[in-house]
DNA sequence: GAACGGATGGTATGATGTTACATCGTCGCC
DNA sequence: GGCGACGATGTAACATCATACCATCCGTTC
């Protein structure tokens, strides 16, 4: 779990080799607990999306997708994000479409994305307020509550901070 | 402004002709305001927007469109669409690929969508409490706020009310 | 009236997302 | 090992969403 007060956002100098190999790792024993199979396929897939601190589009994954030489059509990316999505392991950046690694699978943080217009990483802070104000706004309109995502559109501390506005 | 309390969703026995004519009376006098021009194209558009209280895809607009017995380019909805939302009487429902006239420009609701997957009403209710919850989150992690959107789905008090689950 | 700028009409094209169906692989069972 | 069930894959085609470009129209300004 992320400590309190700590940034959600990716700082520059983190192990990105080992958070990928955690994810896919994590991914692993998912799919065993729900006896899933993590395919090839699906575990390009992931590695691609990991790879990134930013959203990505089903497109530009097809084009970096060179496994085992063969370029698969689209229908191959879309089938394994759905199923990388219903595992938690992927959201869905709506306001982009475009796809992302999930930061923090299993930590029950909130549907929240922080999203830097200017080098487009997104982060996923906790966040503990909101499930509770979305629950209050639906109840007094009498509205039967699924899920929800917030997306926040703005700039990355490492943005604001190099550039002047 | 809304009564504190009242359900954001339309009544099924509102005057919805009023709620057309009031949409592009108001549309009128925000355009005269700033001095932009409110032409046949993007009101032929809005009106189509406000006959609804759901959210609608750009084609779907073009589909209805037989203004003057033509049919126009995607490019010339797109280009009113744009046009309404830089003057909020027009969002787009990023999860839906769609768009939906504003139910109350100007009345500082925040930008939050309650979408009932049963029927595809949309509401917006005013959401005190969120911009406060935002901003926070936004803060708590160094982040630069610029605007955010809050996507909600579920199902309609009218939907929940006539169906079993 | 002439010049200008914004809005429009229309074509073409790119980007994104979805579906249908035959085939292949793996697993469990005999 | 042989066989069938089931899910994953390969492939093609299609559906939907969005933008670029350019000629034209029209109101405003000079």
């Amino acid at each position: 779990m992320m400590p309190p007060g700590a940034s959600p956002f990716p700082d520059s100098r983190h192990d990105h080799l080992a958070c990928i190999s955690d994810g896919l790792a994590r991914a692993e024993s998912l799919c065993r607990d729900r006896n899933e199979r993590f395919t090839a396929n699906r575990r390009a897939v992931l590695e691609l999306l990991l790879a990134e601190h930013r959203p990505i589009g089903a497109y530009e994954i097809l084009e970096r997708f060179d496994w085992k030489g063969r370029r698969p059509a689209p229908a191959q990316i879309y089938r394994a994000l759905a199923f990388l999505e219903t595992l938690g392991l992927v959201h869905r950046i709506a306001s982009r479409n475009a796809y992302i690694a999930c930061s923090g699978p299993g930590e029950g943080h909130g549907t929240v994305f922080l999203v830097c217009e200017q080098c487009g990483t997104v982060a996923e802070p906790s966040a503990a307020g909101l499930g509770e104000t979305v629950h209050d706004l639906a109840g007094a309109s009498g509205f039967e509550l699924r899920s929800h995502v917030l997306e926040v559109a703005g700039r990355c501390p490492e943005c604001s901070r190099t550039d002047v506005p």
